[in-house]
Parts: structure tokens; sequence; C-alpha cells
RNA sequence: GCGAAAGUGGCGGAAUUGGCAGACGCGCCAGACUUAGGAUCUGGUACCGAAAGGUGUGGGGGUUCGAGUCCCCCCUUUCGCACCA
């Protein structure tokens, strides 16, 4: 150790140690429990932000705390290196785009060497190369094989900006989950995996996860999913032989239908209205509203138009019109709907836009009227006016033998109704959409598929992967994909005739490459198989996720899914990839000149460069202080004098260590009882206290308070104040305990510090050479031998007394009460009681 | 509009889950050492008050011996969803 504490040596001197050490490199057959502890994957922008720091500074500090209490523990990290700005690069300045790509992944993986984090570098990977990528084909090929991927033309979501279609997950809210440009719908033949196939897992297998999910990303991906009970009821065209099919979750309601609203996209309407004086005018109303959509407009009024079609009501065979409207969406349920003015909003705002009669079938129940016998059938008079809809479940009336019934029971018997005669069902209905995969892009796994003129579309076989990406490509900016332009590339043979035949030219969403990536890194090597599935069983699921919450209905939903995929074709047996995860709260700075607390960006000039803190205060202290300065799943608020506090805690601790570096390697073991002093007890209280509050803090990852108990140990320390020169036996024993339980906590966050410290102390081997060295709280040390305990009177604090822990209440009672505050306070007064609550509180109630 | 979460000093935040409100840090104030200090060290710092004492966890009510914590109403902020039938 120096006298001084200069991080930036003492950084360099253990980064370089560690890495010619081997420290944190991970071996799979290793007896010690596992335990992974996985970030989310960066893409190589080509710098690190605080975002990242922080990011990497939990996840960093939860590897180490668990490798110092002795397990295995895989800690990798690599590059999500596929994507859009690869190739806007190259647009704007001529790049190549793997160049520009490798030269950032080696920039910032030099910024993550200079933090320090202890990833094990031999399982880096990167989504661009080949080897990997490989695999996205390889599993794209297995979805097809089992119709999983497939290509059909709809509408999509399309971002005028970036010129590529997005996933409805990537443009959820109508904007682009990159730039937020509002985004549009394009007509195009895409390719989709059938997400939906495991809509029903995807919410049933929350129950899994819950205890380790936050509730807001469970929440969301629930919302996202969207699983509606309900029912399809077929109402019958008037004088055809056709149906028209609604969804509904409200069944009880139909006798209070008015009319059947379907989408102007609806695919029966050219049936229905075929000869029909109307249809041009249905055309054109739904080309209207087409361009309403395609801009973006969701927010337009209601408008519909009556098509002159009738349809039957199966339950009251009252004959309905038909209208189109624009609320009705297609994609949604069957895209027709049975409007209900008296019990849906969106029915009522309509009937009254078009003078729509409503109609109530619904009364409100009241708790009496749960008990009472029996239910009344006409409460209410139909015809009254209604000024709003009501909404909830209630008692049916005006709806025939129904009458009577309570929602929840006419929804279950009026479906079994339905079904027995053959005009509906029970159903569930799902709002997730199938996962568009295809984007027009030069930077991403090309789709491996060929389109032979004679065998049609050909799966490209699998020893034929990688389908690798050209060189180069023109990068021309007018939304095609690019690989169409590479004739090298485009033109191939059939595998199947060999004849002349062409590429796919899309190539595949990089939320495929991020959606199985952390299962690579438990075999990233294998050039046979994505994984060998005996490796990655024995480390998934991941125990720990660290990342931020903008991917809850991007990333997190689509890697269930793939999960769930990869159990289904025997590669994995989990249901569910992680186990816990955790979203950290942004990092934010001021915005200049106003008092916005914005996410840090370029665009805004709030950013603050990682390598300027490290240079200027080091690693260690940047760390503690990302860590230290708010909770974990907090905004953060940058503040540059907060990181000067953390290099003067460090500085501090670095200085006591140095001053009884001395002592404590001189000092011979200790022979027999020691006779401890008053302050060296307290002093050890402190540190086994501390002990005891750091690791429980850490199973719930709050690191703040982490910090603060740490300095409050030091705080202790330096209060203890000995002399190393003359400090007895016991004093060095309980400095030396301190400081070592000090340091060995400071290594999850500070951990360069930490281990100049240890080597300090006396230990040559490194804090991870000699494991598991996370010390254990003695609780008859934290005990505390003397407890104050505050007297209240009437609940107002009064007095304190000092008691013993084991004081019984009658003692403390008495103590109380003969307390001369409490008896001035109390003479004159009757003492109704005393409350007391042992080792806590006493409170003497008073009159 | 619907839904969820959250409101504690000048600031970030603690509070063993109903029991001493404000741990820890930042900032600020005073002092020491200094030619100097935006370095370091020591002390102080919720508010009112000279003090005794009183008041305080967005506002109002309630439960309780006791409420930041539980219940009801209201206000504000943030986030999510936005015609999902």
């Amino acid at each position: 150790m120096d006298e001084k504490y200069f991080p930036e040596q003492i950084e360099t001197k253990w980064q370089r140690a560690w890495a010619e050490g081997g420290v944190f490199q991970t071996k799979t057959d290793d007896p010690r429990e596992k335990f992974y502890c996985l970030e989310m994957l960066p893409y190589p922008s080509g710098f690190l932000h605080m975002g990242h720091v922080r990011n990497y500074a939990i996840g960093d500090a939860l590897a180490w705390f668990k490798r110092l209490q002795g397990f295995n523990v895989l800690h990798p990290i690599g590059w999500d290196s596929f994507g859009q700005p690869a190739e806007q690069a190259a647009i704007k300045r001529g790049v190549n785009p793997r160049d520009w790509t490798e030269n950032n992944i080696a920039h910032m993986r030099g910024q993550l060497q200079r933090l320090g984090i202890s990833y094990d570098w031999s399982r880096e990977i990167a989504a661009h190369r080949p080897d990997y990528y490989k695999w996205d084909q390889w599993f794209f090929l297995k979805m097809l094989e089992r119709g999983l991927a497939y290509k059909k033309t709809s509408q999509v979501n399309w971002c005028p900006k970036e010129e590529t279609v997005l996933s409805n997950e990537q443009s959820s809210g109508g904007i682009c989950w990159r730039c937020s440009t509002p985004v549009e719908k394009r007509d195009l033949e895409q390719w989709f995996l059938r997400i939906t196939d495991y809509a029903e897992q995807l919410v049933a297998d929350i129950k899994q996860i819950e205890d380790g999910w936050p509730d807001k990303v469970l929440k969301r991906q629930s919302d996202w999913v969207g699983r509606s009970e309900g029912a399809f009821i077929d109402f019958a065209v008037k004088d055809s032989d056709r149906k028209i099919r609604v969804f509904t979750t409200r069944i009880d309601t139909i006798y209070g239908a008015n009319a059947i609203v379907m989408s102007p996209e609806h695919p029966l309407l050219n049936e229905l209205l075929a000869g029909s004086a109307l249809k041009t005018d249905v055309d054109a109303f739904a080309q209207k509203v087409r361009a309403q959509r395609a801009a973006g407009r969701e927010e337009e009024e209601k408008e519909g138009l009556n098509t002159g079609v009738l349809a039957i009501n199966p339950f009251s065979g009252e004959i309905l019109p038909v209208w189109v409207a624009n609320y009705v969406l297609m994609e949604y349920g069957t895209g027709a709907v049975m409007s209900v003015p008296g019990h849906d909003e969106r029915d009522f705002e309509f009937a009254q836009k078009y003078s729509l009669p409503i109609r109530q079938v619904i009364a409100p129940v009241t708790h009496d009227q749960l008990t009472a016998e029996p239910m009344p059938t006409t409460a209410g008079d139909a015809s009254a006016e209604m000024k709003h809809s009501f909404t909830e479940y209630g008692v049916l009336i005006n709806s025939g033998e129904w009458g009577g019934k309570l929602s929840e029971v006419a929804i279950r018997e009026m479906a079994a109704y339905a079904k027995e005669h053959g005009f509906g069902e029970a159903a569930v209905t799902y709002r997730i959409r199938d996962w568009g995969v295809s984007r027009q892009r030069f930077w991403g796994a090309p789709v491996p598929v060929i389109y032979c003129e004679k065998d049609g579309m050909v799966p490209v076989p699998y020893n034929q992967l990688p389908v690798v990406l050209p060189d180069n490509a023109a990068f021309t900016g007018t939304g095609e994909s690019p690989l169409a332009g590479v004739k090298e590339f485009v033109n191939t043979n059939c595998p199947n005739c060999n004849g002349p035949a062409r590429r796919d030219t899309d190539t595949m969403d990089t939320f495929v490459d991020s959606s199985w990536y952390f299962f690579r890194y438990c075999d990233p090597r294998n050039d046979a198989q994505p994984f060998d599935p005996e490796i990655v069983q024995q480390w998934t699921p991941v125990d720990q996720y660290i990342g931020g919450d903008s991917h809850a209905v991007m990333h997190l939903i689509y890697t269930r899914f793939w999960n769930k995929f990869m159990r289904d074709i025997g590669l994995v047996q989990s249901d569910e990839p992680v186990k816990r995860l955790l979203t950290q709260g942004m990092v934010t700075n001021r915005v200049e000149g106003t008092d916005e607390w914005k996410a840090m960006s370029k665009s805004l000039g709030n950013g603050v460069d990682p390598d300027e803190m490290i240079t200027a205060f080091g690693a260690d202290a940047t760390r503690l202080f990302v860590l230290f300065a708010a909770p974990v799943e907090n905004e953060l608020r940058w503040s540059e004098s907060g990181i000067e506090g953390a290099v003067r805690f460090l500085r501090r601790v670095y200085t006591m260590v140095w001053r009884w570096q001395e002592r404590l390697a001189t000092a011979t073991a200790p022979t027999g009882a020691m006779e401890f002093s008053p302050e060296a007890r307290t002093l050890r209280r402190k540190t086994h206290q501390t002990i005891a509050k750091i690791t429980s803090d850490f199973e719930q990852l709050h690191l703040n308070t982490s910090v603060a108990a740490l300095m409050e140990l030091f705080n202790q320390l330096a209060d203890f104040n000995a002399d190393p020169a003359r400090a007895s036996e016991a004093d060095v024993f309980a400095v030396r305990e301190a400081l070592e339980v000090l340091v060995i906590m400071l290594a999850p966050f500070t951990p360069h510090v930490a281990e100049e410290m240890w080597q300090g102390l006396g230990h040559p081997g490194g804090l991870l050479r000699e494991v598991p060295r996370w010390p254990v709280a003695d609780p008859e040390l934290a005990q505390r031998e003397e407890l104050e305990i505050p007297i209240q009177v009437n609940g107002k604090l009064r007095s304190r007394v000092i008691a013993s822990p084991d004081v019984s209440e009658d003692e403390l009672r008495a103590s109380a009460l003969a307390d001369e505050r409490v008896r001035a306070l109390t003479d004159g007064h009757e003492v109704v009681k005393v409350i007391v609550v042992p080792r806590r509180l006493v409170n003497v109630v008073i009159r």
C-alpha cells in the first residue's frame, strides 16, 4: 500500500492481476452451488453511458457478494451488435457496419474493463458474428418446421423515419420504440412468429415468477397478452345463410343489443353487400377509416354507417341493423361486436351520435338485494332515458327468461345455452398478436429461406447454415432491404432441385438475438448446437437479471416465449428463463438552464461521460456513488458533489487501514481470553450488527442502505480512536475484526481498493482466493448490552430509561413510573394504564 | 378517460413493517490548521421559540395507549394503457 490513496494506480494494478489470474473465469464442473448473475447486454453504440455503469455496478456488487459467500458465479457479458445504428453510420459516413461495430465493441470492452466489472471475458459473445447468428437461423428453421414461423401479408407497423417494419411490441403506444416517431400502417408480406400459441402460458406462468419479478412488469405483460374471457355468439343474417360472429365478455347484456357493428375491414362485408346499393358507400367509408389509421390517428370521433343488412339476435329473436364503424378493430376478437349502449361506454357514445335506441337490461344490485328472493326482473323502465352506460355487473332485467339472474351466473349459463343450441360458445381471446420479425435491413441475421421458381419456398438446409451476410451493400436508405441489391447474395441455387433461386432478403428483428443470448453464455463456443442442454441445465434459470424496465413488453416477453419454445423442443427444462428480475431506475441529470431532470442524452447535452468520472475520481468511487445515491429501482439524479463524497469516504477508510497496517502485521495472535473495554465491545457490536444488516440487505438488493451501514461502521471505528502504537491486544483484535469486515464488505462496491486494503491487512492471496470470505454475524456479539427505552406519557416522548435486554415487563413498568420526569407529569393525575412493549418502549396513559 | 405507484428537512434518501421520525451522504453554518483553499480535520444543521416548551412525514377525517406506516375522502406528481368489445 501507498500512504496516499491513488485510485488509478490501484485500479490498474488489480485489473491486471484479475486478468492474469483468470480470477473471474467460471467453470461449469464445480461442486459449489451455482449463481447466475446477468445484466442486459448492451448495444455497442461505441460509448458506455451512466445507465450502463449503474446496471453493471449493481450486477457486479451482487456477483462479488455471491462469490464471497462461496457460490460458483456465472457473470458474463456480450454485445447486442446487430441493429439500426450501424446501418445509419454506414449511410451517413460510408463506413462498413462490421468495422464500425467491431471498433465500438473494442472501445466499450476497454471501458468496462476500466470500470473493473468482474466479467468472465472468455464467454463474451456478439450477435453479429456468424458463429452466433447461425443459431438465430437454426431456431428460425426449427420454428418453421413446427409451423411457428409463417409468412403472411398484413397491415404492419411502419416507422417512416427508420424505414422499417416494427413489431407491435416495438410500436406500443403508436410510436417507434427507438425514435418515438408515430408509426404508420402498411400492407406488407412479412415473417411472423406464433407467440400467440404461447399466450395462455405467458399469462399462466406468471404464477411461477411473481415472487421474483416486479409487479409493474408482470402487470404490463399480463395486460399486453390481454387475456379476456367471454363468448362467441353467431348472429344469423336475415334472408341469408351467413352468420356474423361477435365476441363479447358481457353475454348477459345481449338483450340490450341495438345493432351489430363490424370493422370496415371485415372480410364478410363483401359478401353481405354483394348487389347492395350501399356497397360503394361502405367501401368509401372503409377507405376513409383506413386512411385515418394509416396516419396513426386513433383518437378520431366515432363514426359509422348503416349497411342496410339485418341480423337476428339469437336470444331475443329481435332484428338488428348491421353497421360498420371506425371504433371496431379487425385485429381483436372477431372484428364484429354487438352494440349494447346501455352497458358499454363506447356503444353508448355511438348510439347517442346516431340516435340509436338505448335499453337498460342490467340493474345495479345492492347488498340487500343479494339476499332477497326473488330478484326483480323488470326493475327500471326499459324506455327510461339513460344518461350514462352502466358497465358494472348487476341483475338482468328486460331479458326474457333470463331476467332476475345475476350477471356472473347469466354469463356462465347463457354461454352454455348458446353452445347447446349451436350459435356460440364460451371463449377466451387475447390481445397479443404474432411477433413480426422481418426487417428490411442489412445489419441483421438473414432469414434462412430460399425461393425457387419450381419448388417455391424452401428452407435453407441446416448443414448450409449460417447464411452469411455479405461484406457490404449499397445503403440507399430507400426502405427496401439493402440485401436485395447484392446479386451474389440473392442469387443462389435451390437446395432441392439445384435450379436458379433467390434468397429472402429480409433480416430478423434484433430481438431474436437477445431472446436466447444468455443461454449461449453457458456454452459459448459450441459449434454443433446453440448450446449443450446439459450445461444449460446446470446454469439456468438465471438467478438474477438486471436491466431497464423499457423492455418490459419487448425483450422480456420475447425471451419468455423463446424459453418456452426451447423447452418444447427439448433444449431447456424450465418453464421460465429468469427467477428474479430487477428493473433499475434511470440515471438523470439536470438539463442545463432548466429545473428539469431528464435521462442523460446527447441531444439534451446533459450526459456525463463515465470515462471522465473514472479519470477524475476512480472507478471505485464512481461505482460507490452510483450504488449509494438512490435505491436501485429509483431514478438516480447525478451529482458531482455526491461522487466527491464517495472519494472522501474511500480515502478515509484507506488512511485508516494504512495507519493500522504495521501494528496489525506485527500483532501476535491473541492468547487466551481477552478483556474487552466497553468501547471495544461497542465496536465489536457494531461490526456484527453491520454484517447482519448488509447480508440481509443484499438479499433484497438494498445497496444504498448497505453502503450507509458501511459508513456507519467506519464512523464507529473512527470514534474508537485507538492509537495503533499503544493499543492493547484486545483493542487490536477489535480493530482488526472491524477493518477486515469493512474491507470484505466493501469489495462488492469498490473491488479494487478493497483488494488493495485486504493485502494491506496482511492477506497476500487476494479476496477471492480464500473462499468463502463473507463474514457471518455472531448474534451474541451483535446483541446490545443495555437498552435505552423511550418512555412516553400519553404517546409523547418524555424520558428514557436504561435497562438490560432481559428486563422483565414489570421491572420496566416500575422504572418508567419511578422516572423523575414521568413522576412530575403523572403527579396529580390518574394513571389509567401503562403499555409496555418489551425491549421497545413504555407508554404511560394518564387522565 | 382508465389503471398502477408514490408524496418524509434545502437535496438524495433512512425508519427493524403499528412503537424514539429524519440513519447515511450531499449542501449549508461555525471553528481549527493554513500564505492560500473549492484540500483536510472538529462541531452544528427538521421547523417555531431566548428558554421552558410546542409543531411537524401532501391536505382533511377516522381506528389505536400509540400512525410516516392501517382505513375513508380530497389534492398533487410520476409511470403505464389508450376505442381490446
